[in-house]
DNA sequence: ATTGATAAACTAATATTATTAGTTTATACT
DNA sequence: AGTATAAACTAATAATATTAGTTTATCAAT
């Protein structure tokens, strides 16, 4: 007991992840998300409260994927070069996965728990700024313009507002590069 | 004939605009919309052929409001001024209008006369950026980058990641300070 | 003014969806 | 083996988008 639910709510979380990504979250139904678990629609109801909780449970789901993602981008890095490796993993999730990031954006609307794992993604990033010794409105101001340019360049391109294909990645680098410029030189760095 | 017909559809986007902010996009619906216009559902049919139309026309009169407030702040400055100028607005109108805002968003999904409209906004902005003289090269890498910085910013802290409250016109205005660094200096400007 | 065409409203009907209630079935523990 | 439980099912409801067909109001031309 318990175990078996948690892969139950897994299957579902997957499974809602995949028709999203298919049909768009605009077109998203239960019906067809039950089909795709072969099972009725008013079976999900045994596993969840309705849409709007899955909604919610959907945006968790894509908050924690994005937040291993960046994470894993981290190991290994640090200073600058990890900021860039972060950046760059960031654009890939949401290029991959457009529906499932477009989700994150209503984070903010949801209950306590929800945020908080909105807030851990951050954390990776100011352990990241850490030898940087910012202050706190340095910090703040930072981090606040990075996710800024990634979260802005990121879902413009995504949503097709950038023609020129080659470019874009250049373009992308460009502006992380920018904001990157107003950090202070690293502790430790050879010039 | 013709013009009463403008009308109407003029009437039954400023009511879609302001039911779209009132009760958020995805609770939108045509029976709350014929319902503000004191009409039954089925009336809309011959005004529009359906929802996927109506969003259609909404982005395209989404744009157009949004271009003509970036419009309107450029009059009468140009360079940097003309920037930090057209930057507040853009905010001002997507915090304003948050969900006409994000409607904006699946622009280049429709066709090209509504794509088109979404290309003017952008011609406001190498207007500006004339006096520069940069290449195509640069001069796409800058508008890619400030434009992904006003969006960026806006739509997260609109979506409410942005928690601490007197800090976040600062935190802007310094983040569209740190890409308007990147442009060289003004021709005739003194210092 | 009367009429006749046109457009826009209406009513009625259908298909799809989310959701609830109530029933059956399978599973897991004693 | 027998029962409690959870998860599936069927049936039913309310809301929605949309279509078809009918009525009504408007407006131009006689």
């Amino acid at each position: 007991m318990g175990r078996r639910k948690r892969l139950e709510k897994e299957m579902i979380l997957e499974a809602s992840a995949q028709l999203a990504e298919e049909r768009g979250m605009e077109h998203f139904t239960l019906s067809e998300l039950a089909q795709k678990l072969g099972v009725k629609p008013p079976s999900l109801y045994n596993h969840l409260n309705g849409m709007d909780q899955l909604s919610e449970e959907l945006a968790y789901y894509a908050i924690n994927q994005l937040e291993a993602v960046v994470q894993k981008a981290a190991v290994g890095r640090s200073g600058k070069a990890a900021l860039y490796e972060i950046a760059d993993a960031y654009r890939l999730f949401a290029l991959q996965n457009p529906q499932l990031y477009s989700v994150i954006l209503k984070l903010p609307q949801y209950e306590p728990p929800v945020i908080e794992e909105g807030r851990n993604m951050m954390q990776v990033l100011y352990r990241v700024l850490e030898p940087y010794h910012l202050n706190q409105d340095e910090l703040r101001t930072f981090a606040r313009a990075y996710r800024s340019a990634m979260h802005g360049f990121v879902s413009l391109e995504q949503a097709g507002f950038f023609l020129s294909e080659p470019e874009r990645k250049t373009s992308y680098e460009r502006l992380i590069g920018m904001i990157l410029q107003f950090l202070p030189q690293e502790e430790g760095a050879e010039k």
